[in-house]
DNA sequence: CTGTGTGCAAAGGGTTTGCAAGTAC
DNA sequence: GTACTTGCAAACCCTTTGCACACAG
């Protein structure tokens, strides 16, 4: 696979105290062309099974532990990542607090952009650190090709 | 097992279309006893594996099928079912729009009454058709042993 | 009696770990 | 050179299906 922006992807690599090699480079270089969340076997394929299973696995384990990818759960039973992002990064340091949508037809997983999760009165007395969010349905895209 | 209420179990069981089996009733039972989300293991064990595995699987799945069980996700990586209550219904039918909180002390998973889940305006241009959302954190009763 | 529920066996899929060889720095 | 990364093998867990027997209505 040809690395369009080989430079760019080390560096960001060892920005997050990641090695860069060639399997790291491919696998992020990937997401960022990629404007979707995706799965360990979407990613595999994706790369025409050039690097191992378990290798893409730890990969993705480890980009997420240094903050360069979060999980997208979006109920499909599998785990997928996607790219942090601006609206990794608040206040309170990098989160994830944001909501993804999940559409039916084209069955990608998109992070929506707006942090605009509310605080809700039904959560007085609890301590919450997390909050996971997602919606199904059908995106932008489906819906017009849809129409047509 | 006692059956402390077998009439009424039966009963509810029979209106949801299922037939009233020593299995369904005790698992039902057991659901309204617990006031939190099960999963599958842990109704095999409640039970003191009384029952085979996939019979209480088939059984959760049916509860869900019949509208007497949702799907309460949590982010444990296991599928977790709670009873479906008052919240479970609304203007447009049954649905499941409303928010599960999972401590991550006790590890319970419970469903939150409110279904103040907002409308928001990242989502125009979408079709939403369900939406999921759980929190992590603390419990009130966590919080309250551990100051003390 | 008849359709449904149950138990046993086994497969399927995704995830995770151990260990030895290879690689970035 | 050293610590980290990779590949292969295999285990692990949860979920799901097939089939024959048992049971509720």
């Amino acid at each position: 696979m040809e690395l369009i922006n080989g430079m760019s992807t080390s560096e960001t690599l060892r920005k997050h105290e990641l090695k860069a090699t060639e399997t790291r480079k491919a696998i992020l270089e990937l997401f960022q062309v990629k404007h979707y969340a995706l799965s360990l076997n979407e990613v595999e394929k994706l790369l025409d099974n050039a690097f191992d299973r378990v290798t893409v696995y730890r990969t993705l384990k480890s980009f997420e532990d240094k903050g360069l990818l979060h999980i997208a759960e979006d109920g499909s039973g599998t785990t997928k990542y996607a790219l942090c992002g601006t609206h990794c990064h608040g206040e309170d340091g990098h989160h994830h607090h944001h909501m993804h949508f999940h559409c039916t037809s084209c069955e990608k997983t998109t992070c929506l952009e707006s942090n605009s999760i509310p605080h809700l009165d039904a959560l007085k007395g609890y301590q919450v650190d997390q909050i996971v969010m997602y919606l199904k349905g059908v995106c932008k895209e489906c819906l017009h090709t849809k129409q047509k």
